[in-house]
DNA sequence: GCTCTAACCTAATCATCGG
DNA sequence: CCGATGATTAGGTTAGAGC
């Protein structure tokens, strides 16, 4: 129906900022004559407003409900939308071979199958055909809480969020994205700024549903600074949870506006917005065709941020609209009770303390998984520090996977089996893939890792190359799931992530789990992995079953899908703010 | 720079389920 | 029957990837 709905999407930047200039405080700020005035403002003063539309691709400031402004401006970040994925005609041949073999592959197939084409595993089953009547499972109420929860927050989460929301709830994120188009469309009341829902009748500028820039998922996340450069670490805890915390400038230190009326934008990184290497425009300043009224702004898109001056354009990720995680929590690196599913820096630094200084969970050993029939993600698959080890060269290991790079840096070193792609398509009479490319190769970051024995911490970096990465990257880890402002690398993320011994992870990404890793099929001796999604297609791979089914008939595959086991989503759940409780 | 298209959106609609 | 909710479809925009 191509009526304006979407269109909202289209509708703000330089064309309809006019549209959108409606101040809390109108014609109270004094006009710069460009973009670069107001940028070269002092800090702390950024009440002027510029009459120009901004550049294309800058976002706009915002006032709080004081009416002041209290963001500067940058670049449009890129963050909320997931990264294009462009399969090549290898891959969806592959992928088409593994769903004419098995329309429903279990989720060990898949990730190998992702490691294989240098994917992640949640493409791989979004190229999976839906059987007929399959539904997702019904929302649980404490399911549609978080989402509510959410929702509230941000109407808008981008694909960070929703992969997250995903991980928390167990449902699915296109079921997540699905969710909350018809919350939108039957709840627009529900705005976390708007009560009155003046938001929701108005669409969103598209910068203004964008994730800030550090919460994106498919491209490498940005890398977060010293959040004191941004924020206050002591003010940070004061938030509530799901309460998003303004900085505004000329305030002391610390000092948190609370929940705006109106959005704001952070500048992200001028990496990665401007590959080129050129740096950014400068950056702006509210302008008054940012600075609407509640009613005219849709005050559930991200909009939380903080001001920097712009000699820190990355670290001003302080929270995450979308996510529980950053909202009202430290800063990354700042230690804070997290339950430990969540992929927040926070609680994955708790579980990098607490493996370091308290013994491994109990479980298998690593390697043990995915070859033995023993999903990943199944209960009592290795834990986080099993994986950490192995990612940092632990014997039995094929070397860390820092993302799908790392896997085809691993496997092509290991003689034995073919590949599952290469077997794929040859069932399927195409040529083999020539894969992604390498990339560094694993067993070099390897050896890097065992050079010394330097602290866990130091180990996981070399071992997963966090020290290599530049900042905010865009390497292949692109196309994996964000683990958002989370510190370090995609790769770290993505291999300390995937690690099964945390609750609620979806378990090995492709091509990330050190685990996984260490029980790649491609070993020599291990039988033929196209005879094994054969069999495992027979044996592991029971189809999920739809709502209803017998829980005996669901299969092996529906606990592999699940993120949360009953007792961990409790006791997230637990741990949420307002949650009544433990055993409520 | 241009084209293609994935990703994302709204609005309308249908299907299902429970009261 | 009706409301709530999940899912689908149609049609649109935006922006990334590839040429």
């Amino acid at each position: 129906m191509a009526s304006s709905g979407s269109s909202g999407t289209s509708s703000v930047t330089a064309n309809t900022a006019s549209a959108r200039v409606s101040p809390a405080k109108p014609g109270s700020l004094p006009l710069a004559s460009s973009w670069k005035e107001i940028w070269e403002q002092p800090h702390g003063d950024v009440s002027m407003a510029c009459p120009l539309p901004p550049p294309d691709g800058w976002k706009h400031a915002a006032v709080d409900r004081s009416g002041v402004v209290v963001f500067t401006v940058g670049p449009v970040a890129t963050g909320s939308r997931r990264r294009r994925l462009v399969l090549r005609l290898s891959q969806k041949d592959a992928l088409q071979a593994l769903f004419q073999q098995n329309p429903y592959p279990g989720i060990a197939t898949r990730e190998r199958l992702a490691r294989e084409l240098g994917i992640a595993e949640s493409r791989v089953q979004e190229t999976r055909p839906e059987r007929p009547g399959e539904r997702g499972p019904v929302v649980s109420p404490s399911q549609t809480s978080i989402l509510v929860q959410a929702f509230r927050r941000d109407r808008f989460p981008g694909i960070a969020a929703r992969e997250e929301l995903a991980r928390q709830t167990g449902i699915p994120e296109p079921r997540i994205q699905v969710w909350f188009q018809n919350r939108r469309a039957r709840h627009p009341q529900q705005s976390p700024s708007a009560p009155g829902g003046a938001a929701a009748t108005t669409p969103p500028a598209p910068e203004d549903r964008r994730t800030p820039p550090a919460v994106q998922s498919t491209s490498p996340p940005l890398r977060p600074s010293p959040p004191q450069e941004s924020m206050p670490p002591s003010a940070a805890p004061a938030a509530p949870f799901g309460a998003p915390a303004f900085w505004v400038p000329g305030t002391a230190p610390g000092v948190c506006v609370g929940q705006p009326l109106m959005i704001f934008m952070v500048q992200p990184s001028p990496g990665a917005l401007w590959p080129s290497g050129k740096p950014p425009p400068p950056a702006q300043v509210a302008g008054p065709w940012a600075v609407s009224s509640p009613a005219g702004t849709a005050l559930g898109q991200p909009g939380q941020g903080a001001i920097l001056p712009p000699a820190q354009p990355e670290a001003h990720i302080p929270r995450w609209p979308g996510s529980p995680y950053g909202e009202g929590a430290a800063p990354p690196l700042e230690p804070q009770p997290q339950p430990r599913s969540l992929p927040s820096p926070t609680s994955l630094l708790d579980e990098l303390l607490a493996a370091a200084g308290a013994p491994a969970s109990p479980g298998p050993s690593p390697g043990a998984a995915a070859d033995h029939g023993v999903d990943p993600a199944l209960p009592g698959a290795p834990s986080l520090l099993d994986g950490l080890l192995v990612a940092a060269g632990a014997p039995a290991s094929p070397g860390p996977s820092p993302g799908a790079a790392a896997d085809h840096g691993v496997d092509p070193a290991l003689p034995g089996a073919p590949s599952l792609l290469d077997e794929l398509l040859a069932a399927a009479g195409a040529p083999a893939s020539p894969g992604p490319s390498p990339g560094p190769s694993a067993v070099a970051v390897q050896q890097a890792a065992l050079a010394g024995t330097p602290s866990l911490l130091e180990q996981i970096s070399a071992a997963t190359g966090i020290h290599a990465t530049p900042g905010p990257s865009l390497g292949p880890c692109a196309g994996e799931r964000a683990h958002l402002a989370l510190p370090g690398s995609p790769s770290v993320q993505v291999a300390l992530l995937a690690a099964p011994g945390i609750p609620g992870s979806p378990g090995p990404f492709p091509g990330s789990s050190p685990v996984v890793a260490g029980a790649h099929p491609a070993f020599p001796g291990s039988p033929s992995l196209l005879e094994e999604i054969l069999a495992a297609t027979a044996t592991r791979d029971t189809p999920w079953s739809p709502p209803g089914a017998p829980a005996w008939d669901e299969g092996v595959e529906a606990t592999l899908e699940a993120p949360l086991s009953e007792e961990d989503y409790q006791a997230l759940l637990d741990m949420l703010p307002g949650s009544p409780g433990p055993g409520a």
